[in-house]
DNA sequence: ATGAAAGCGCTAACAA
DNA sequence: TTGTTAGCGCTTTCAT
């Protein structure tokens, strides 16, 4: 904010390109000039102004980053993924939620469009046609995080829900339960309509009927799992065992079993989606889908980088998909599943 | 990236100055004019590069926010109340875990030295003396978070967390505890000091003893409340209620008398501090103090924002607690608590 | 190996 | 009311 680069310059007896040469490491500079330069640049402490340089590159050394909320650890975990590779790499990290639907749109034009970041990683389980759009007019590279399946041309990191959801409902197949309800997550979001399609297949593969009065519509809070259980349990026909499409519908639902007086897992076995750390406090131990979240958001993170340095190409299309493993607790009907250590 | 303000100038057929104002609505303009500029403005999209006008007017519109760590619901939620607040003014977020107490000197400098933000919200319960240099020196305007009580001179906003110690340990004497002990958090870490002096005083204030005995250390990990109950709790002359530093470690104690088969609150009361979400799902339902940490979060962003448009002087001292208060479960020993709805 | 100078896109002081 | 112009602090050609 005081001394800039033309001070430095002046104490050293060069001139201003020297300077930024020597502190760049760019371009042929004498080296004991050099040293002369950086030691006067240690002696007052001098940092370029990372605005000037940006005006002058074009490049502002941060990324950013738009989720739908900001809540849970979940998001808490992505952005720490994020964090820990940006810090590594020297980067900053703008972020923000989109707010709500409509302004998504502003927020993406306003880090896209106007140089404030050099790159965006995008999470949007909801992704409006006019996002795709500014998407594909974008001049910055950007990766899309557990995006739909009809993004596929584009460069995105995602949680495989669909492999997730298939094994955990084939774990409860392999339990012997016939009946198998799915409290769903909301309509539209396409981590809930892979896992869902997974619940789908596996009952399908292993030759068991896809039965409507077993599937509930949920929005991944706690309190539709609530109200989901209660609806399902209190049908004539009772599910054996229920997929509840993510975890905190999970814990709704083993609050409405615990006033209803209902056993889990042996009234009806309940399981879950996302292994949050409250999961593994639940008793029983909530048998979940772990979703590598951290890595999700540094893995993206990396990759950006890349796009951005060229070392990959930002106009391929690129796909990864991270696969989430089942976290056995009690809640399936297991007894001897390992009693996986709380720290 | 593509249209700059010379072109919107010359397709208008104005110079770049009078583009600029009207931009900004900064000087006359005739409104004929005006609306001329605007309306090509909008339609070629054009948006002014927010780095060629930082670089002009040294503001950024971004806040730099430096938290300990990116982990927990706790630390999402000052983000979303940062977040919140930002969007309403229009400003952007940069946000970065200190990664290590070695580089939040770094980092800071980043951040205010360089011009990225325009202000800063810094939380660092152990604040290193150098911390407090770089702050001193530092023009841009900071607040501070959850700050040590020797920092009274700077801008900062805390939760009361003495206050909140102090009517949760006299909960427990009110129910008739003599031997209450606590499982205290980091040493160093002003929130925990706080907390510890809260209890103490509580404690004097009613004639009890502070015993040795019934205080363990503990550094607000679930794991470090599960080994600090057991302490406690092997010893001849146990404690009849303890007072774990914070929520987390009271998960960690619920966990470790499950395994030794400790009933609480018969056996052994437990109270914490935070009001995580998770206390509520705890059994029985953990009575805690609730900290309104998204009002920290957005209650510090409106008065640094205050601080840089200048409509409060940025030099002087102001210090605000929020205080907390608690929230009744079955673990303090109360039995009709109000039962509060989960969601 | 070094310097001079032209931008980068914008704001703001000064002139007209 | 509008235009001219000098920065803002840096990078990067192009000469030397």
């Amino acid at each position: 904010m005081d001394i800039n680069i033309h001070e430095i310059a002046r104490r050293a007896g060069v001139s201003i390109a020297t300077v930024s040469r020597a502190l760049n490491n760019n371009g042929a500079v004498r080296e004991e000039t050099r040293q002369k330069i950086l030691q006067i640049a240690q002696e007052f402490n001098y940092k370029p102004n990372p605005i000037a340089r940006g005006l002058s590159t074009r490049q502002t050394d941060t990324i950013g980053v738009i989720l739908p909320e900001l809540v849970d650890e979940f998001f808490m975990d992505i952005i720490r993924g994020i964090d820990e590779e940006a810090y590594r790499a020297n980067r900053y990290v703008m972020v923000s939620s989109s707010h709500n639907q409509r302004n998504i749109v502003e927020t993406l034009t306003e880090f896209m469009g106007s140089g404030r970041v050099d790159g965006l990683i995008l999470m949007a389980p909801e992704m409006h046609k006019e996002v795709i759009r500014i998407l594909h007019k974008s001049k910055r590279p950007m990766v899309l995080l557990n995006s739909c399946k009809d993004l596929d041309h584009a460069v995105s990191f995602r949680i495989n829900n669909y492999q997730g959801a298939f094994a955990i409902v084939e774990h409860l197949i392999g339990h012997g339960y016939k009946n198998i309800g799915m409290i769903r997550g909301p309509e539209g979001n396409c981590d809930a309509e892979e896992r869902y399609r997974g619940y789908c297949d596996a009952l399908q593969r292993n030759n068991l009927p896809v039965q409507r009065c077993f599937i509930v519509a949920g929005d991944f809070t706690t309190k539709s799992g609530y109200y989901g259980l209660m609806r399902l349990m209190s049908q004539p026909e009772k599910p054996e065992a229920i997929f509840a499409a993510n975890d905190m519908m999970a814990v709704g639902a083993y609050e409405a079993a615990k006033n209803a007086n209902i056993n889990i897992p042996k009234d009806v076995a309940i399981v879950g989606f996302d292994d949050i750390f409250l999961s593994r406090l639940l008793s029983p131990r909530l048998t979940t889908v772990h979703v590598p979240i951290v890595e999700l958001g540094s893995k993206a993170m990396r990759y950006l980088l890349k796009m951005i340095t060229g070392e990959v190409d930002a106009n391929t299309a690129y796909v990864e998909e991270l696969s989430a493993g089942l976290v056995m607790g009690g809640s399936c009907g297991c007894t001897n599943y390992a009693n996986q250590t709380l720290f």
